[in-house]
DNA sequence: ACTATTTCGCTAGTTTAGCTAGTAATAGCC
DNA sequence: GGCTATTACTAGCTAAACTAGCGAAATAGT
């Protein structure tokens, strides 16, 4: 194995231990936020498609989560209930919803994730601009292939 | 805010989509193979741990996952039943136990795997080495900064 | 050295959150 | 207009988490 292909090699660990490092990261949020994995999983993904200025549907949810529509209207009454989201009507299809978050839930999020944030800052912010941008390039490129997976 | 400011920014937030993205891989290879998050989250701490050469206890994985360890008990119940582990008794310690993956395990994670780690390597190839050693020492920090959280 | 406390993994019983099956309402295609 | 697909939902079942508590072993205090 030359130089090159190790190099690659070590970064594909460091992706899956980087990969279990949020596994813990996520469980420590649930823990704090009382709330159980998929739940904040899905408060991640709505938070992430509203900074994209994507609505999201509970069809959606349910894709995303890789869980069954049924469960997924059982995740969004839990959320509505304790207030982290409304489902409002779809603006052309009358049988589907949109799902929107609230003031709570981005505070609750924000609020918990702050701590952690600032651990990533720190990691973050010694590196030059120069070297922000070839990383935040690979982490897109990375999003963007599992994604599409 | 200045240029650096909202690179530092910008990486913060492809970070978050990484942590959905991700979410969304587990959830791929939980139905592929299935079985439970949390089992797959177990499994893939294993393997983590396994590489680094340090050994596991059940009081680590309800540690790791942040459930409890009746919860890890049953967990490990699964585990072991469907052949993914041993539990063996610890050397110098006589209440625990060392949780030890077996072939199977380590094949069909690896074999399930496999196509999204060549996901990640299309994306990683193109990088030139001196890229990967640094992205490979970001991404090390941050599984760091998180771990020690 | 002996007792008290803590730690470890486990069992028992309860609660929570996932699943499948099936429904009503709506959309979209001949 | 009539068929088929899709969306979100309900009902009932199963799986996987939780709390409480136990016995065995390790460790700390005196």
């Amino acid at each position: 194995m030359d130089a090159h292909q190790q190099a690659v090699f070590d970064v594909l660990v460091a992706i899956r231990a980087l990969n279990d490092a949020m596994d813990r990261m996520n469980g420590g949020m649930k823990g704090e936020m009382d709330m159980n994995v998929t739940d904040l999983a899905a408060l991640r993904m709505l938070i992430i498609r509203e900074q994209r200025g994507e609505s999201v549907s509970p069809h959606h949810v349910a894709e995303h989560l890789k869980i069954s529509t049924a469960s997924t209207t059982k995740l969004l009454d839990r959320l509505e209930r304790d207030g982290y989201l409304e489902r409002q009507p779809h603006p052309s299809d009358r049988r589907s919803r949109v799902v929107a978050l609230t003031d709570l839930s981005r505070q609750r999020f924000f609020q918990h994730f702050a701590r952690r944030l600032q651990l990533l800052r720190g990691v973050t912010e010694p590196y030059s601009e120069e070297d922000l941008r070839l990383i935040e390039g690979y982490l897109d490129r990375l999003s963007e292939a599992i994604e599409q997976d």
